[in-house]
DNA sequence: CGTCTTTTTGACCATTTTCAATCAGTGTGG
DNA sequence: CCACACTGATTGAAAATGGTCAAAAAGACG
């Protein structure tokens, strides 16, 4: 479950980065692409289930997914977890706590996953030297910051059945945004375990009321994986609409 | 409940801005001083209840909090509303919508507030002409989202007794860590429906739950205010332990 | 084929919500 | 000073939502 392939370091420059080419992240100019690919030092894949991040834990790196799907989460003490978010390809990993220290989540992996690496400790560079990608830093930060208060209200104030329409629109609405067109991309790479400790439900609530969504027609369950078949329905039962698609800065 | 008092405008330098004596802030030196005089625009103060900024809008300023408390929350479209988090001095305000566009939660005053105004439209210039001031806002914001990440954990996952003293304890732990010695500063100055709408909770079930709080002894309720009288009680209920206080800053 | 993970179901139980009042404190106008 | 309106706290009872327990079914995989 928690095994971490030995890290396979390679290289890709950043301007040949496969997400550059995607029309949802904005564009790079020479410059920062010089600054990014000089503060970049790595890349490297982990399996599903790798721990990437540790609550507790001082990482020396910080990350930006290129491909796959992970999520961030908390326990208490006697085991009871809940997901915050999910990190999707252009996602940064570990800004929290490279400004403030320690981690205070773990980052796991849910799909085999690729990210390239960054140093902690030159981090700092991104503000002295670089005020536009130092904009981008906070533009993610506040960006997170936007969908957690969207997760709360959700968990805080919304039915099961809502809550559960909610997050898998939410979790549509973002590979939409990432215009990947191959239909294996479509299907969310979760189990009702996720859904359950991102909802603050428990796992039994969180399959009956998946199966109303399944008996609706909205949603289909194959494979331990989601497949959404009705967006729109998902928005009604959820009330909530998606953002227009943004065009978003990344690391 | 929703009148705002006519804006009075007025004037406090940086340099003697009450704040800065507080060591729980980070010092300035005068250059950041400088640019931060001349980045505020004014200074004015509003009534309990005022609402600073609503959701949907787009506001031209943004606001650094000098005395006082508020509130951020969003709702559903039937009214469902959920706290997100308290507002307290040196907070910053209405930085989401100043990076990401609209605002998409409201901030309403809980206390006469007093706030130092910023132009919206002159933001960028951190990024672009001061980095360390620039490290900090991000600062902020990575802070925002790990005290979001608690709460979410919190109403996701604690019973409404444990999400009681959590909440109680968390803010009891921030007019703390602001060493405001008068005594009044140590009532926190929400309502039960306050509390109800940020625990998640239904009023009458918050009522019930504080009731076991006050009948244990560990918080007081007078005068629509919460006074906590065994922070240690109410960490140890709520399983949660406050990070050692840190050094911040603030614009 | 056996083992593991994930999904599914039923029955029963607990927590929390909703509804309906009541009570206490505060400020207003008569 | 008192009646009145208003906000906030409190309480009890009934109803609903969601949780726990236990077990089985369905795939996935070596």
């Amino acid at each position: 479950m928690n095994k971490q392939v030995e890290p396979k370091i390679g290289r890709i420059s950043c301007s040949g980065c496969p997400l550059r080419s995607n029309s949802h992240f904005r564009e790079f100019d020479d410059k920062e692409l010089e600054f990014v690919s000089n503060f970049k030092t790595g890349e490297f894949t982990v399996n599903p289930g790798a721990t990437l991040m540790m609550e507790g834990a001082r990482s020396a790196h910080l990350y930006t997914v290129l491909s796959g799907w992970a999520f961030r989460s908390k326990v208490l003490e006697d085991g009871r977890r809940q997901i915050l978010n999910y990190v999707l390809p252009g996602d940064l990993i570990g800004l929290q706590g490279s400004l403030l220290g320690e981690m205070q989540h773990t980052v796991e992996a849910l799909t085999p996953l690729t990210v390239c690496v960054f140093e902690r400790s030159r981090l700092a560079d991104v503000w002295e030297r670089f005020g536009s990608l130092a904009y981008d830093v906070t533009w993610i930060a506040a960006r997170e910051e936007r969908i957690l208060d969207e997760h709360l209200l959700s968990v805080g104030r919304r039915t099961a059945l809502e809550r559960a329409a909610y997050l898998l629109a939410y979790l549509h609405q973002r590979v939409e945004n990432l215009q990947e067109l191959a239909p294996e991309h479509r299907l969310l790479p979760v189990t009702q375990t996720h859904v359950a400790d991102t909802l603050g439900l428990s796992l039994v609530h969180t399959n009956k009321t998946l199966r109303k969504l399944v008996q609706s027609n909205l949603i289909r369950w194959m494979d331990s994986r989601c497949e959404v078949l009705d967006i729109e329905g998902l928005q009604r039962i959820s009330g909530w609409k998606s953002s227009p698609p943004e065009c978003r800065p990344f690391l």
